[in-house]
DNA sequence: CTCAAACATGTCAACTAATACATGTTTATT
DNA sequence: AATAAACATGTATTAGTTGACATGTTTGAG
């Protein structure tokens, strides 16, 4: 679908960035739902500069190391917003290499199988602090109009994904308990 | 990684199969939480049966429609139990468009975000629905050493991720209506 | 008997993405 | 002055995935 596009121009849009400074964007602030290496986005902006979407001049730093600052043009604005007014489709459902192994832990034993679920609920559960952490740099709710508003709804979405990852996790491993404590029973 | 080898095997350990079968599953039992295509499962199986991981037999069906039927060899029962116990760290952050849409959207109308969120919740509440569907045919909680047990479990999980979704995107909407409210006020 | 749907197996081109390869400068610390 | 970390930009290779191309049989409904 070309989604990458639309991610560069709109950063681009918030401010006018380098291959360099997009990079690190996405290791950040778009780290939660999207990603992309700067083998990635090098020949992208390029792409999209040869489109006439974006447009750069290139600067010096100290005497001789050159950058490109990458600035969204007018076009690029309007193929920014046609996208960003359209209606998506629910994303695809995301391949999940633990839950296929779950679906097959009937071929391990049953201690196992918690074990497994334990460290899964571990590292969600470490994720999730990190998450309450950056949580507690906004002290109120940002006004809709401000960029930060859109941090912070996609913020109580990652939240409200971990704690439901760990909820799930938590009634599995009682399933599974509940039932190992009613068969030593018999 | 290779995980599809993995999705094949542990399907192939539960029983004999076709390549058309195997992609049924694919889009049925598996959907939650893999995918794949015929394009991908038939060369795949190839390199399975010339690692000696799984074995065929040639059948007809008819008069002369040959299909092979899929097994899985004692090696691969090893390699499939290898994988199944061993720690899988916690998914990537999957890619969302939606989540991407909703960080730039303040560059469009406070209307027109709420629009889209409640597009995009409808989604999610249809798709709820549908796996609450699929629960109502367990009418008890499976045993725990059926393959039915793993499956109950990962439609929990798909639950949970639609419920969680759904509030989010309620949530979403509530402060985007209540900030537009207020500032009708003013 | 006709026709559509399901059964059945494969390949190919294009795209997306990750990792490694490749190179060099600037800045801040010690 | 040395050095490490950060700045800065690219390419190449490989793996994974999708959609289209390609072909043909069998079964069940009307």
């Amino acid at each position: 679908m070309g989604v990458l596009r639309y991610a560069i121009l709109g950063l681009l849009n918030r401010q006018d960035m380098t291959g360099y400074d997009l990079t690190k964007e996405f290791q950040t602030s778009l780290s939660e739902f999207w990603s992309a290496k700067h083998s990635q986005i090098y020949p992208e902006l390029k792409t999209l500069a040869e489109n006439h979407l974006v447009e750069f001049k290139t600067e010096i730093t100290g005497n001789v190391l050159e950058k490109k600052l990458y600035s969204i043009t007018e076009f690029g604005k309007k193929e920014l917003l046609e996208w960003a007014e359209n209606y998506t489709k629910i994303p695809p459902l995301p391949k999940d290499e633990f839950k296929l192994q779950l679906f097959f832990s009937d071929c391990i034993p049953a201690q196992q199988r918690i074990q497994l679920l334990k460290n899964q609920l571990e590292q969600h559960q470490k994720w999730l602090e990190h998450l309450n952490h950056n949580l507690t740099k906004f002290d109120t709710v940002p006004p809709t109009k401000e960029s930060e508003f859109s941090d912070y709804l996609v913020l109580l979405g990652a939240i409200n994904r971990e704690e439901s990852s760990c909820n799930w996790l938590n009634t599995c491993i009682n399933l599974c308990k509940k039932r190992a404590a009613k068969k030593s029973d018999t």
